[in-house]
DNA sequence: ATTATCTATAGATCTATAGATAATGC
DNA sequence: ATTATCTATAGATCTATAGATAATGC
């Protein structure tokens, strides 16, 4: 799937070219790897994807995993770095908790989807893969995040904020919860935004 | 640790009694299991968490754990499922928000502590197990918080609270994200309450 | 005699590596 | 000649079970 397949497809010899005399292309097969376990580690967490799958997802020998990336937590790693960075990079702060929502709540066949915040989730139960990087990468969200709020704790705040957003990620993706799990992006925007506004906007005595 | 051990040190024979001439007790043993899986499962989650650890923290031999239980899967559901039902049949509605996060908040020392909601949480990377266990509990808490709101779409408002819980548990504890994972859980108790109360009571055009 | 507990191990994974093979660029 | 890719496997886990041992209750 992912980039390389569909490219593949406007090809001429489409099927030789990708799947069976695909130009050898180190970049191309690590930044496959990478796209793969994006994916893998976003649906199934770290420990329950093996570099077995994510090779064959990529449609790459196994052992080239571990020539590109080392080891499979390096893997791991880059994979949660990469995405959280380029989403936070390219939004705008005024609009990044209804982007990020947003692409939290839409369907997962959006190729277009950022799995970041999945990811992040998914990883909860390996305790030191990545967790400088999501140390990082939770930093990030909350800067963003504070901006937006003249509260004296704003950082809190913005904390709190991002972890809705993880928690709703997690009942709906993970545990499928109903009626959260079914109920209409518009629907839980709006309740959503509302209350964090709320959060953020009302400053008064403690 | 737990129970056993705790009782231990008031007893006599302390340490022969408990360590060495332990009396023969099925339910003894099945029970330490239990608290023990319940502890570890918080602590590490499913995936991490063996079946050679939580019989050592039992005290007790590995092969005992299958007599008793079965299978690892089935002492995981187990332990999910006791927590939850304790803490949400003992806590009146009206009190269950605070109740659980203040739970959520305090101390990990605290014995009395209930790991339902972190269990919950680890159990991430592994999808089958424990998914019916978890759906039921999830639906038990949603029914006692949205008893809390006369809105129409009452379920969904009180799933988004419960999301709420379960991302400050999962950045409080997993991620230990500052300032979140350092701030006062009086502090926080605010805020959050403030901001569902928003969610839940304000009842307005769509 | 019954049954709680322990020993020893089968069998299934999974990560990672060493070394062989084959496609590329000069 | 260089380097991307593949084969084969070492070595480390981990769950689960079969069968032996030993503490209890009658």
């Amino acid at each position: 799937m992912s980039a390389l397949t569909g490219k593949a497809r406007f090809e001429v010899d489409s099927v030789t070219e990708e799947q069976r005399a695909r130009r050898r292309d180190s970049a191309a097969t690590r930044e496959a790897l990478l796209d793969a376990a994006t994916t893998m580690f976003a649906d199934r967490g770290f420990d329950r994807t093996t570099v077995r799958d994510i090779a064959k997802e990529a449609g790459v020998n196994q052992a080239l995993l571990f020539r590109y990336f080392g080891s499979k937590e390096s893997l791991f790693e880059e994979a949660i770095a990469r995405g959280g960075h380029e989403q936070i990079a390219t939004t705008k702060p005024e609009v990044l908790l209804e982007t990020v929502l947003r692409n939290l709540l839409t369907s997962e066949t959006g190729g277009e989807r950022n799995h970041t915040l999945r990811v992040f989730l998914r990883s909860t139960g390996s305790n030191e893969a990545g967790s400088a990087t999501r140390q990082r990468l939770g930093e990030e969200y909350t800067r963003a995040l504070a901006s937006l709020t003249g509260a004296e704790d704003a950082d809190l705040r913005a904390d709190l904020v991002l972890a809705w957003l993880v928690g709703i990620s997690f009942l709906r993706d993970i545990t499928e919860k109903d009626p959260l799990a079914g109920a209409e992006a518009d629907r839980i925007v709006k309740l959503v935004l509302d209350a964090s506004r709320t959060l953020l906007e009302r400053i008064d005595e403690t």
